[in-house]
DNA sequence: CAGTCGATGTACT
DNA sequence: GTACATCGACTGG
């Protein structure tokens, strides 16, 4: 059953490891695409300089300041997209990026956007690659997860505390002490899983 | 396997 | 101008 407003209203923390497990789908031409959370990373405004929302407002980041439960795409590297999910409350700045899925449902249509050759392993363990595959891009930023008809997450088991591992963040420069990554043990799917 | 590097648009200094 | 929450192609061992 899909995830209700109350789940995204969790503490930044708290929701990074309740979405891991949870298994996000998008309804595409008729199609259903399925995958499991496998990795994501934290943002904070509040003392965090890696978080896009760091230093305020801008028109890009709006999305991270408004209601939890919104998807916030953003453009990166020229031709990449990446999303995240709000969480907390309004105006507070905080959003964790998914990082990698675990393909359930619709892998073929997955390989029909990310290349016919890419191995299964291949076609979600990534940012851009998991946005890349569910075809989400700038059109879908400001989406709402709570009431949107073509994407949305449903609820699954708990993954347990043994099985979360913590560490740095990836790709970022700044705030790099932060162990705000979190992903699943021994999981296929996770972009690095070494380290 | 690991390491390097180019592609490419945009937000912000 | 510069940096960027990346990816994939390429190198060398």
């Amino acid at each position: 059953m899909r995830l209700e407003r109350g789940f995204y209203e969790q503490d930044l923390l708290d929701l990074a490891r309740s979405l891991l497990g949870k298994v996000m789908v998008r309804q595409l031409n008729g199609q259903e695409l399925r995958a499991r959370i496998v990795e994501v990373e934290a943002y904070h405004q509040d003392g965090d300089a890696a978080a896009h929302s760091f230093s305020g407002p801008t028109p890009r980041n709006a999305v991270m300041f408004g209601l939890p439960g919104y998807l916030y795409v953003y453009f990166i590297y020229g031709m990449h997209h990446c999303m995240n999910v709000v969480c907390c409350s309004e105006g507070i700045g905080a959003a964790i990026l998914i990082r990698a899925l675990e393909p359930l449902r619709g892998i073929e249509q997955m390989r029909i956007r990310r290349g016919a050759r890419i191995r299964d392993r291949d076609l979600t363990n990534g940012p851009a690659k998991a946005c890349a595959a569910f075809a989400l891009d700038r059109d879908q930023n400001g989406l709402d997860l709570c009431t949107d008809r073509s994407l949305f997450l449903v609820d699954a088991p708990r993954v347990g505390v043994s099985e979360i591992v913590s560490g740095p963040r990836i790709g970022i420069s700044k705030a790099t002490a932060l162990p705000w990554r979190f992903y699943i043990r021994g999981n296929p799917f996770v972009s690095k899983p070494h380290q």
